[in-house]
RNA sequence: GCACCCGUAGCUCAGCUGGAUAGAGCGCUGCCCUCCGAAGGCAGAGGCCAGGGGUUCGAAUCCCUUCGGGUGCACCA
C-alpha cells in the first residue's frame, strides 16, 4: 500500500465533500498533493490542498484549511491534524493506521514498492550501443549501469520495458575493424605486421586473426579486399559483440533485443527507404540545400542539394541530410528507419542512454519522434555526463592514443561489481561524477555503498541474533506481521516507519522521472536511519530491537527490522546491487 | 555565432516536478565510546541557492537576462 495515495484520496474526498456543501463550479483537484513535511515535528504527512484550492475558490488558505481540517478529523485513522504556515494542513496518523501500513508492506514482501503507474506504456530503452570495434572501456560503466537501472526502475513502476541495444555495424568503423582483424589474420599465418594510423592496435583482435586463419588458412590471403573484407567484417564484428556481452555481464548488464543497424538496409534502400518513403508523404522530406555551418567553417564545405528531413517543423533547429554525397544514406537516416521500427514494434516511449557528446542529438531524435508518431509516442534522451578517475584523491591517467585506456573490466575486477555499479547511481546522470578506486572500496560511512549494504546485512545479523536467542520466535514474515506493532512508538522508530513508507512514492517518482539515482539517495537515508536507531539502542538498552524481556516488543522490533531489511534488499534489486546478508 | 547541460556550505553533492526555518557526507570544532550486536556515537559552527529582473499567496525549482564552466555544431559513426 501506498499511504500517500491513501490519504490523497482521502484528502480529495473531504475537499469534495466541501465543494458539495458550497454548490461551487468544479474546481481541478488534481493538483492536490500529500508528501511527507520537510520537518518532521510536524507530523507524518502534509498537504497543499488548501492553498492550491483557495484561489480557485475565492477563500482564504487557512479557512479553507481549517474546513479541510476539520472533515479530516473524524477519520478515525488520523490521530491529529495541525493547519500550519500559509495554509498546510499537517497530519499525524494513528497507531494503528501505522501499524497496519506497516503490516502490509511486511504481507506484501518482495513486491511492495511496485506500481501500476506505468499502465503497461511499452518503453524500449537504448543503451550501451557501443561501436563493437573492441572491448568496453570505463566510459560507458555509466551509460550501461543507468540505462539498466532505469529499465529496472520502469519495470518496478509498471512499464512493459525492453532493453535494447544497437549494434553500429553498418559504418565505415567496422570496415577499418576488419582491415585491423585482417592483419592479425596476416600475423596468425606467420608475416611480420605493422599497424598503420587510424586502424585498431589493440590486443583483443588477434584471436580474431587467429580464428580466421583456423578456418579458412591461406585462402583470404589471394582475394581482393571487396572479397575478404565482408567476411573478415562479420567474423570480427561477432567477436567483438561477443566480447562486449561477456564485458556486460560482469556488471549484471544483459539486454533483451539487440539490434543491428545493417538490417536497416537492403533491397531498394530496405527500411531506411521505406521509411523516408513514409515520411515523405506526410511532407516531411525534401530536396534542398543547408546553410552553412556557423561558426569555423568546415574545409570541404560545398554547398549543393541534398535529401533532407524537415526536422525544423518539429522542433529542431536545423533540418538534417539523409542521404550522403556519394548517394548512400546517412547515419541519422539509418536512426530514422530505427526509430521507425521501434514504435512500429508497438513502442510508445523510446529512451535513450547516451553520452555526453550526443548533447547535439538530442533535439534531432525527438524531431523524429515527432515526425514518426505524429506526437504518439515521447523521447527521452539521457546523457551521461563524464567519469572521472580517480586513485586516493589523484586523477588517474589515461591515454587513448596508446590504446591504453581503462577497461570495463579493470574497474570492475579491482573494486567489484556492486561498487561500480552503486557509484554510477549516486549521482544525477546530467552531473558530471568522480570515481575514485580507493574510496569506493572502504568499510566506512563516508562510502554509500558499504553503508547501504552493511545497512542490509545488519539487519540480517540482527535476525540471525534473534533466532539464537529467542529460538521460540518465529519470525517469519507471515509471523513477524501478525505482532502487536502498535508497540513500536519510540520516536525513532515512528521515523523509521516513516521512511520505509516513502518507498513506493520513491519509486513512483523516479520511475517517471527517469532518474533511478533518486532511488540510491533513498536508499542511503534509510540506511543511516536504521544504523542510527541500532545505535541508540547503545546507550539505551531498552530501545534495543532485541530485549528478551518483552518478547512482544521484540517481536514488533524484530518486524521493523524486516522490514528495512526487505526495502533495503528491493531498492538495491533496482539497481542491480546485491544484498549481502553479511559483510566479509 | 548558435544549441543543450551545469553553477546550492571550504570540498563532493541531494533537494521528492512551485511549498513551511534550504539538507547529507567529507573536512573543521567540542564532548562520548573504543567491555554489548565488528568496521564508531552525539552535538556545533559553516549559505545573498552565481548576479539581476519577472511570474504568484509562495521560487533553489518556472520565464527573461548577464556572468562563469562543460559539451556539441553539413556529408563521419
Amino acid at each position: 500500500m501506498n499511504i500517500f495515495r491513501d490519504f490523497t484520496a482521502r484528502v480529495t474526498s473531504a475537499v469534495e465533500v466541501i465543494l458539495a456543501a458550497r454548490d461551487s463550479a468544479p474546481v481541478d483537484l488534481s493538483r492536490i498533493v500529500v508528501e511527507p513535511p520537510r520537518d518532521a515535528a510536524h507530523g507524518d504527512l502534509a498537504t497543499n490542498a488548501a492553498m492550491v484550492l483557495a484561489k480557485p475558490l475565492g477563500l482564504k488558505p487557512r479557512d479553507l484549511a481549517e474546513a479541510i481540517a476539520g472533515r479530516l478529523r473524524d477519520d478515525e485513522d488520523v490521530a491529529s491534524v495541525e493547519v500550519a504556515g500559509p495554509g498546510f494542513i499537517n497530519l499525524t496518523l494513528a497507531a494503528p493506521y501505522r501499524a497496519h501500513a506497516l503490516k502490509s508492506l511486511i504481507q506484501a514482501g518482495s513486491d511492495y514498492g511496485r506500481s501500476r503507474i506505468g499502465g503497461d506504456l511499452k518503453v524500449n530503452v537504448e543503451y550501451v550501443s557501443a561501436n563493437p570495434t573492441g572491448p568496453m572501456h570505463v566510459g560507458h560503466c555509466r551509460g550501461a549501469v543507468v540505462g539498466d537501472a532505469l529499465a529496472n526502475l520502469l519495470d518496478w513502476g509498471g512499464y512493459d520495458v525492453t532493453k535494447e541495444y544497437y549494434i553500429n555495424d553498418a559504418g565505415g568503423q567496422v570496415d577499418v575493424l576488419a582491415r585491423s582483424a585482417f592483419l592479425r589474420y596476416r600475423e596468425a599465418l606467420g608475416e611480420e605486421i605493422t599497424i598503420p594510423e587510424g586502424l585498431y592496435p589493440g590486443d583483443y583482435l588477434k584471436p580474431v586473426g587467429t580464428a580466421l586463419a583456423d578456418v579458412h588458412g591461406r585462402t583470404l590471403l589471394d582475394m581482393p579486399e571487396a572479397e575478404w573484407l565482408p567476411l573478415v567484417r562479420e567474423a570480427a564484428i561477432s567477436a567483438m559483440m561477443l566480447m562486449i556481452r561477456d564485458d556486460l555481464a560482469l556488471l549484471n548488464v544483459h539486454h533483451d533485443v539487440f539490434f543491428s543497424e545493417k538490417t536497416l538496409s537492403g533491397e531498394n534502400g530496405g527500411k531506411i527507404g521505406a521509411t523516408i518513403a513514409d515520411m515523405e508523404k506526410k511532407g516531411f522530406v525534401y530536396s534542398g540545400t543547408l546553410p552553412p555551418p556557423k561558426g569555423q567553417l568546415p574545409d570541404d564545405w560545398e554547398d549543393r542539394e541534398q535529401l533532407l528531413f524537415r526536422a525544423t517543423d518539429v522542433g529542431d533547429d536545423i533540418d538534417r541530410p539523409l542521404v550522403k554525397s556519394d548517394g548512400s544514406y546517412t547515419y541519422f537516416a539509418g536512426d530514422v528507419a530505427y526509430f521507425k521500427d521501434k514504435f512500429d514494434r508497438g513502442f510508445r516511449q523510446m529512451i535513450y542512454v547516451l553520452g555526453a557528446d550526443h548533447g547535439g542529438y538530442v533535439k534531432r531524435l525527438q524531431a523524429v519522434g515527432r515526425a514518426i508518431s505524429g506526437g504518439t509516442a515521447s523521447v527521452d534522451v539521457l546523457l551521461c555526463q563524464l567519469v572521472k578517475l580517480y586513485r586516493a584523491g589523484e586523477p588517474v591517467r589515461m591515454s587513448k592514443r596508446s590504446g591504453d585506456f581503462v577497461t570495463l573490466r579493470d574497474v570492475v575486477e579491482e573494486v567489484g561489481r556492486d561498487a561500480v555499479r552503486f557509484m554510477m547511481l549516486y549521482r544525477k546522470s546530467d552531473a558530471p561524477l568522480d570515481f575514485d578506486f580507493q574510496k569506493v572500496t572502504e568499510q566506512s560511512k563516508d562510502n554509500p555503498v558499504f553503508y547501504v549494504q552493511y545497512g542490509h546485512a545488519r539487519a540480517a545479523s540482527i535476525l540471525r541474533n534473534a533466532a539464537q536467542d529467542l529460538p521460540a520466535l518465529d519470525l517469519s514474515g507471515a509471523a513477524l506481521a501478525g505482532a502487536d506493532l502498535a508497540l513500536l512508538d519510540d520516536a525513532g522508530e515512528i521515523s523509521l516507519q516513516r521512511r520505509l513508507a516513502e518507498f513506493p512514492r520513491i519509486i513512483e517518482s523516479a520511475a517517471e522521472a527517469h532518474e533511478p539515482h533518486r532511488v540510491a539517495f533513498y536508499l542511503y537515508e534509510l540506511a543511516a536511519e536504521f544504523h542510527q536507531q541500532w545505535n541508540r539502542g547503545k546507550d539505551l538498552p531498552q530501545l534495543r530491537f532485541i530485549n528478551p524481556e518483552q518478547p512482544q516488543l521484540t517481536a514488533a522490533r524484530l518486524a521493523l527490522v524486516h522490514a528495512t531489511k526487505l526495502v533495503l534488499s528491493s531498492g538495491l534489486l533496482v539497481l542491480g546491487v546485491d544484498a549481502p546478508e553479511e559483510m566479509r
